[in-house]
Order: C-alpha cells, then sequence, then structure tokens
DNA sequence: TGTAATTCCTAGTAAATCTATAGGATTAAT
DNA sequence: ATTAATCCTATAGATTTACTAGGAATTACA
C-alpha cells in the first residue's frame, strides 16, 4: 500500500507543477486545495527539499518551487524519496539491497525469482514517468 | 513492502508443492525446513485452507496440501489472500475498491493514473505466474 | 523598525498494523 | 491410550503511520 506521505508528496508535487508564475507556492495553499493536513504536508515537503527535488525560499512570499523541469523529474526518484525502496522485498531491492535472514541461497528462493519480475515491470512505469506526465504539462 | 505473513506464505507453497508423495505434509517439517516461526506458520496456511488454496488432514499423519495442480494455483489468487490488495491505492483497486476522501474526481487525479499503470503491470505477472513456476514444476 | 507570513526543526503521540506467542481443544492413526 | 497433528481464540510487544505541538529563523514590506 502506498503511504499517505507518498500520495500527498505526490499530490503536492502535481500542483506545483501546475502552478503558474514564478512566484514560490506556500504550503498553506497546497493544503487547502488538495485537502492534505497543513503540519504533515510541512514535513514531506521538507524531506523533497533536503532530497534535493524542491527548492524553497522563506519568509513572506515564501514557498516551494521545483528545481528541475517537470519533464526532467523521474518518479522513480520521487517514489524512492516518498516511499523507499521500490521492491517488495529487500534481496531485490537495486538502491536499498539487504540479505534475507532466512533464504540460504537467493538464487533457489522462489519469492525472489517473482519479486524480481515485479520490480522490473513497476521500475519500468516509474523510469518512463515523468512529474510532466502526472501534472499534464 | 511484502509482509512476512505473505512471504512464508509462499515460501511453504512452493515447499508443499515440491514435496513428493501423497502424503499431507505438516506445519512442523516446513517450518523447520523454512527457517519459519512455527505457530506463526500455523496461522498462515489456516487462511490459505480457509480460503479455499490449501486442504488438510487433522491428526497423526495430518498436515496440509494443495487442492489444485500447482499450474492451477494462480499468484493473484494467492497474493489476495495472504497480502490484500495488488494495487496500491485503494481508488485503484479491482477487488478491493474503496473511493479516496480527500480526491474529489478520480479522473483527474495524478495518483491515480500512475498507479493504474503500477497495478496492470503487476497484474500481469501475477496472472501469468502460477505456483508450478515458483516451485519449477 | 516592526509585523505578518512563511519555512525550518525537534519532539512527541495516538492508532493501526505486523509479527509473532500462549494455551489448549479437537481429531485421527496406531 | 498415546501420540501427532490441525484448529481456534486471545493477546502482547514492536514497529510504522499519520499526524500534532510549539516555537525558532528568515524575509518582505509598510
Amino acid at each position: 500500500m502506498l503511504s499517505k506521505k507518498t500520495k500527498y508528496g505526490l499530490k503536492a508535487l502535481t500542483y506545483i507543477a501546475r502552478s503558474k508564475g514564478d512566484l514560490p507556492v506556500p504550503v498553506g495553499e497546497i493544503a487547502e486545495s488538495e485537502n492534505i493536513p497543513q503540519k504533515f504536508l510541512e514535513s514531506i515537503l521538507l524531506t523533497l527539499r533536503k532530497s534535493g527535488v524542491l527548492g524553497s525560499k522563506k519568509g513572506k512570499h515564501g514557498g516551494y518551487y521545483l528545481r528541475q523541469e517537470p519533464t526532467e523529474i523521474k518518479m522513480t526518484d520521487v517514489m524512492r524519496v516518498l516511499e523507499g525502496p521500490i521492491a517488495m522485498v529487500p534481496c531485490v531491492s537495486l538502491n536499498f539491497y539487504e540479505k534475507c535472514d532466512d533464504c540460504p541461497d537467493e538464487e533457489k528462493c522462489s519469492v525472489n525469482k517473482l519479486m524480481i519480475q515485479v520490480r522490473d515491470n513497476t521500475l519500468q512505469v516509474f523510469r518512463n514517468t515523468t512529474l510532466a506526465d502526472l501534472s499534464g504539462k
């Protein structure tokens, strides 16, 4: 299941991508428009900023803005920041690999084989989708 | 992330599919061989039985057995029993659909569109994979 | 210079979910 | 009878999720 954090994050990014003008977008505006608890959204946008997806400006007329064009912002990156590993098991994760403590031999593990397929298919979707696709730009 | 319940369940099913002979397979044997806590595995196999994937026989020489050929047991069914919805958001689930309480219009929701693609790709894998593929039979 | 509007940061908390464990009742083979 | 299994209910500890609280720091602008 997708966490609310990720869902809210994606909606907020979409909102920012669609917003007109050069002014950074304040959290309050996004929260109200997208029905997201403001304080929660604050913390989400903060992690997106720390990961380099968003930039921010403090103070009056401050807010958040995209650091790249929507066409350059890939879902693989966004999803990894918000949701964590794309793979369903760590032993199949490209960016967050971990060996299973049960499983003596990954090569022979039936779950491993199945989850590699799922990972590859999901990855294909996220690699071929950018924020521009989400926001219709 | 895949729950341990699902992971253990898949491993157990694979083990049963690979086991020779007509005798039902006792939980203790699977638990030991696959490094799964026995009591936990008991409850997992119980839900697989209640859902119709497994049959069981009580008492001495009892245990669990497949109710269909491995080639007939699809991952879509097994995953739905063990893990629940295949979709990452309820508003995109075929078998467990629920409207989002935030989102006023699904048609216009960027998350919705993206998750439909992920769902379809994942579904394709699970529909084309049976227990026979996992167990190498 | 002061005030309002914003991000930034740390901490905490209530609820849900996950991962089991406990203890026995029931059933069947020998 | 004894032994070896499944079946059933309850519960407990750990982790994660989804927030909330409170205020410090920064900036625009009157």
